[in-house]
DNA sequence: AAATCGATTTGCT
DNA sequence: GCAAATCGATTTC
């Protein structure tokens, strides 16, 4: 079930720094799995997991929302690294991405899925109440709902201030052997890239 | 200006 | 297994 062990000192954690992000988007996806979002709610309790699903999103790449050019939405992609791109996806579904590269070159890393950690009551409840543990956080949209991302809120927040609300800590190195490569999932323009990257027998993935 | 589609989830058949 | 829900961007008339 749960393949990875709980990080112990994540409390006080600095948070990743904003050269992390500055590596090819592809590797910061890879290298994403295993660290931790940390998100504090106005009420200042912290919920956070590990992140065990990512995809990686490029420049020239047809299915990235940057491919078309800036827009409203998906400005923040534009900006510099290390700030979240908070988007609602199909009308109902905010779906949080990390920006990579330098101020311009628009590419970004969707998180598809968590490992719960802090505040597993809360989520339930920012979730509807379910009672299966698994389907808290495994998919895009499930995880935003259940630490209660908003477009309006969190879009371009800075996730490697320590006081910002959306943080991304240090977690743990996993190896390239414990990552799968696979397809990304639910898009039609270049759907044969092989840019989706999970932890390898993790409960908590979206899709196997 | 109107119709269609999408990096999704949920509920009902 | 399929369709609805719903908003922003793209495509079409």
């Amino acid at each position: 079930m749960s393949t990875i062990a709980l990080p112990k000192a994540a409390h006080g954690a600095r948070p990743l720094p904003r050269e992390f992000y500055l590596e090819p988007t592809l590797t910061v996806a890879r290298r994403l799995l295993g660290q931790i979002v940390v998100r504090t709610l106005p009420t200042g309790e912290r919920l956070s997991g590990i992140i065990v699903e990512t995809e990686g999103y490029l420049v020239g790449d047809p299915a990235c929302h940057s491919y078309r050019g800036k827009t409203p939405r998906n400005a923040s992609m534009f900006g510099p690294p290390g700030h979240a791109y908070v988007y609602l996806s199909y009308g109902m579904h905010q779906m949080l991405n990390l920006v990579c590269q330098d101020e311009g070159v628009a590419e970004a890393v969707l998180v598809r899925a968590l490992e719960p950690l802090e505040g597993v009551e809360t989520m339930r409840s920012l979730r509807g109440g379910i009672t299966n543990s698994i389907q808290l956080t495994n998919g895009p949209g499930k995880l935003a709902a259940a630490i209660a991302l908003t477009r309006q809120e969190d879009d371009g927040v800075d996730v490697t201030d320590p006081k910002s609300r959306l943080q991304i800590i240090p977690g743990q190195i996993v190896p390239d052997s414990e990552i799968v490569d696979s397809k990304r999932i639910g898009i039609t323009q270049g759907a044969d890239l092989p840019w989706r990257y999970y932890l390898r027998g993790n409960a908590y993935v979206s899709r196997k």
